[in-house]
RNA sequence: CGAGGCGUAGCGCAGGCUGGUAGCGCACUUGGUUUGGGACCAAGGGGUCGCAGGUUCGAAUCCUGUCGCCUCGACCA
């Protein structure tokens, strides 16, 4: 085990902040308190804020002291920065290598959409107005039809997939694109909630219901295991209730996990269109025993948000930590050395980097003088690397390099004939480590509850809860009003978490519960 | 969009009550000494005080409006 030795996550609850005890925890406070004119300025400059002193201080400042995302002149939409590019970049390459390895095909569609599109789906129009950018000139001309700026594309695709079909032989069509979209947010935040936002969003039409249902739980399960096998994030794969489903969608399927302050945060959706936006569009096509029949569409997503996720699940008060799967940069090599041999020492590194990149290892040789090797340290951890060798003269001496992981506090040395083996055994390590970890807070962060006492107290104390739910959209408003809790998702049968099959009486109304199962609660981002 | 808080150098802040032409720490630049867990010394550069009006001989400071950011509420991927 290289990768044990960090203390076991402890939930951070919500009032945490209040229940401060004892003089360290008193001390990081005022650390962090603006304005106390005799703060140790070195905690001002490079610290962030303890996750348990203030979570949402803590994620901020990471964003942007890890160099992911600045704020931009434009209310609400930000600005990815390099390192936070390199990310996205990664994720989006992974799953479009994932869409085109099951047949699905990328194309463009237009970023304005005209405005009576979206009006022509009942839920969908209900949804999405009050969020819309409107385009309603051009020049000085006033438009007699404006444009909206799109939020999600489903109406202007229905709108060319109603030309582009004839025949059942044409179909599926396995469809999606890499792109923005704009819903007007009031509150934003970083990667979470942001006015524009970047996605794949896949558009697919069948000529079955099964068919596309099973598109549908394709997609969903594809998320899953990119979620749990590059981000090491454990999630709960299950069915939104009606009052969770996309604005148009028949039915929703997410994928949901535990940040670290006990919230939800939905990592991805899958939906099920049904025959709603192809009646609405008119797609159409004519059946093998010629009847004519609407297609059955589906439309799934991930978004900019899963870096959210990323930062939320794993990070801890040093900064980012990121799997080394995800990781733009894998292994840092920090070239440790005077003046008169660092430049030697630069060499050296530059040659065990490059032995580990022909291993496909995503490597960086931190050359930078003038900057101590402490404040390295400390910058890698802060952006998360996930494995940091140190490189001096007495290493060099005596063949071996300096090792730390960024999930443990200790060092290793290491024979430098070893490095690679070593150095691929550990990034394997940490990438495991975090899934296991991640899945065990989400596991002692769930409790299964029987009454709506016990679902308040341990909502009240940042859990999510298991409960039987009547499935009332009215009792889910009550609770989410209660509670500020709402339903995550059902989950399905063969999700890795929580699938067991039970009976049982709604925690909140006592009615006959619903669905099977118990439900999902939780607050939510 | 409702309630509250905050906008002064890249970052964190002081100054504002009592108007008189802007300051501190860090960062940055240069030189030197350093370098195995957030270095030190010295000399420098950098701000139309969010923006727009108003009051005044004079506004960072007082008044009005507006924009932005953060928290809470309603909404969402």
């Amino acid at each position: 085990m290289t990768c044990s030795t960090l203390a076991s996550p402890s939930p951070l609850r919500l009032g945490q902040v209040a229940d401060l005890k004892g003089p360290a925890d008193l001390a990081t406070m005022q650390l962090m308190t603006q304005g106390k004119p005799n703060q140790d300025k070195k905690a001002q400059q490079y610290g962030v804020t303890p996750q348990s002193v203030d979570f949402n201080d803590w994620y901020n400042e990471v964003v942007k002291k890890a160099d992911l995302a600045d704020n931009s002149p434009v209310a609400g939409a930000m600005v990815m920065k390099p390192y936070g590019s390199a990310l996205w970049e990664r994720i989006v390459r992974w799953l479009d290598d994932a869409f085109k390895d099951r047949d699905h095909e990328s194309l463009i569609f237009p970023t304005l959409i005209p405005m009576n599109f979206i009006m022509k789906e009942a839920d969908h129009v209900e949804g999405f107005a009050p969020e819309l950018f409107t385009v309603n000139k051009i020049g000085t001309e006033v438009l007699a039809e404006p444009y909206v700026l799109r939020p999600t594309s489903e109406t202007i695709i229905g709108h060319m997939w109603s030309g582009w079909l004839n025949s059942y032989r044409d179909l599926p069509f396995l469809h999606y694109q890499w792109g923005s979209v704009f819903r007007a947010e009031l509150r934003t935040k970083a990667f979470l909630r942001t006015s524009e936002f970047y996605w794949h969003e896949g558009h697919t039409a069948h000529a079955s219901a099964e068919e596309a249902q099973a598109e549908v739980r394709m997609i969903l399960d594809l998320y899953h295991q990119f979620c749990r096998d590059i981000l090491a994030l454990p999630v709960v794969r299950g069915e939104k209730t009606a009052s969770e489903r996309f604005a148009g969608a028949s039915a929703t399927y997410s994928i949901e996990g535990m940040m670290r302050d006990g919230k939800a945060l939905q990592a991805g959706t899958s939906h099920y269109l049904g025959q709603k936006f192809s009646k609405a569009f008119d797609v159409k096509f004519q059946t093998r025993d010629q009847k004519e029949e609407f297609a059955y569409t589906t439309s799934w997503a991930i978004s900019s948000r899963i870096i959210g996720a990323l930062i939320m699940t794993h990070g801890d008060d040093k900064g980012l930590m990121m799997p080394p799967n995800i990781a733009p940069i894998q292994v840092v090599i920090i070239p440790v050395g005077r003046k008169d041999n660092f430049d030697e020492m630069v060499v050296e590194g530059e040659k065990l980097a490059a032995e580990l990149r022909s291993q496909g290892m995503r490597v960086k040789v931190d050359k930078r003088d003038g900057v101590t090797n402490g404040f390295k340290y400390n910058d890698w951890e802060l952006r998360g690397i996930p494995v940091r060798i140190e490189l001096g003269p007495r290493d060099l001496e005596q063949g071996v390099v300096i090792v730390k992981n960024r999930t443990s506090e200790d060092k290793e040395t290491l024979s430098r004939q070893d490095a690679v083996s070593g150095i691929t055994a550990r990034l394997d390590a940490i990438q495991s480590f975090l899934l296991k970890r991640a899945t065990d807070f989400m596991l002692g962060n769930t409790v299964t509850v029987d009454s709506y006492d016990e679902f308040k107290a341990a909502i009240e104390d940042g859990k999510w809860v298991r409960a039987f739910h009547s499935g009332d959209a009215e009792s889910e408003r009550q609770i989410k009003e209660d509670t500020k809790a709402t339903a995550r998702n059902i989950p399905l049968d063969d999700a890795e978490f929580f699938a067991e099959r039970e009976e049982g009486v709604c925690v909140h109304t006592g009615q006959p519960a619903a669905y099977g199962k118990r439900v999902i609660f939780g607050r939510q981002y």
